[in-house]
DNA sequence: CCGCCGGGTTGACGTGGATCAACGAGGTCC
DNA sequence: GGACCTCGTTGATCCACGTCAACCCGGCGG
């Protein structure tokens, strides 16, 4: 089947396709040229709409596609055998989910929408095919699951090396980075995701995580009332994690 | 530059490649035609030797090609910015090292050999090009991708959710399965690594896994003398891990 | 309006693993 | 062969976090 310029391209495309999406610049495209973002739009034609709570795909599917977040958030987690899960990652707008299926192709995970959600789907098939003619797509895909490769990393650190609150800490500093990058404010947020959330993220239970919010809030940390944070000292937060427990 | 049937090659160079490797069906070149295998064998010409203790690359090092380890093993480690660090893996022979540089265009681990060891050199450039031609390689190269992101949400699982004894019986599943994939003995193996390494692989201070193993060899699952281990009650060692803490 | 329910906070208490410390076994260098 | 050093084992104690439990708050349905 040819691709590119043999097939139109409809207004209605368009308006939904990465040459027009304003998280250019954190998803997939990234370092992309003009024309070559425009080859994208053709093998991401598809959004779809997840409501809160549902999944986008579960552990065992047989894996398709790749998904871009183009709005909303996600949570994936890893099942095991007698019924513990755990939280692998909170994935925000621009961010690819799905990539652990590509070395079964079925997913290992479940991921879920913590709001209601939209997400570009991106057949993967397609996508190595264009990959092997467009050098910079190829290579910025391999940066985005090497990217995923290094996050996961440092979860490890963090899992494997830091105390509770220091995990809280880096937690909220990396939240708080995510949302400069999209244009919000670094200092006040609303988490999407409850305590336990957090908590199974972190390694931690959810009383741990509520304790150690209202240790940050009564030494002028952070103001949290329930899910809305407001940081009211960056630097001392980035200073909890230079702090090893010994 | 041309590449493929243009450029001669010796026979000491087909000695070394992938095309007369035992480990074939171990690393990258799985799933490839033998026709596919000697177009890798092109671009995988040269090796490294390293010795025990060496580091094959340090974080912030400039990232240029991946390493499949030949022989040997090797460990993987994170550094934290108040000297911290953790072990983020152990490698063995078939598997692939470097992943992580991708991102950044520069390494973000130290890797360390744990005993004298040989990598094969794959320059990543090279590779990218060579599966822009290449469907199967293309496709196989994903897939080890995918597979350590798969690995490293396993290993959150562990550290995140799992008791020392827990991680331990993981840590010693595991092994058995990957020497058993090499040839080797499912039961009975030389641990190539410190107890410190283990601990900080699996988020515990070398005193807890000492004492773990102690534990499993009073209940005559394993028999250790230092480094060597015998695996005597598998199905032991692995209903170990189907036990919630609660 | 009231009752319910999921999510969050807080306190009291228990415990798994960290810490500190002593000692033993093997390897290496003179 | 002796001195040293790294690695591993084991015991005693401590403490960070888990566990259990009470209670609070806001949203929702009847």
């Amino acid at each position: 089947m040819q691709r590119g310029a043999t097939i139109p391209i409809t207004v209605a495309d368009l308006k939904t396709a990465c040459s027009q999406c304003n998280l250019q610049e954190l998803c997939l495209p990234v370092g992309l040229e003009n024309a070559e973002i425009e080859q994208l739009d053709t093998l991401v034609g598809a959004r779809k709409r997840i409501k809160r709570h549902q999944h986008l795909y579960r552990a065992g599917d047989p894996f398709e596609a790749i998904y871009a977040v183009r709005s909303g958030s996600f949570k994936t987690n890893v099942l095991f055998e007698d019924g513990r899960d755990q939280v692998t990652g909170f994935q925000m707008s621009g961010e690819i989910l799905g990539l652990d299926g590509i070395s079964t192709d079925l997913h290992t995970c479940d991921a879920q929408a913590l709001e209601d959600s939209e997400v570009c789907i991106i057949p993967f098939a397609q996508l190595e095919e264009l990959s092997r003619e467009v050098e910079s797509l190829q290579h910025q895909f391999h940066k985005v699951m090497s990217r995923e490769i290094v996050r996961d990393h440092s979860v490890m650190m963090l899992l494997g090396s830091m105390r509770a609150e220091e995990r809280l800490a880096a937690f909220l500093l990396n939240l708080s980075k995510r949302f400069t990058a999209r244009g919000f404010s670094p200092a006040e947020f609303h988490l999407r995701m409850t305590r336990e959330e957090i908590g199974s993220y972190l390694g931690l239970k959810l009383e741990t995580v509520s304790r150690a919010f209202s240790r940050f809030q009564d030494q002028n940390l952070i103001s949290v009332q329930q899910k809305h944070i407001r940081i009211l000292d960056i630097d001392g937060l980035k200073a909890m994690l230079s702090n090893p427990p010994a």
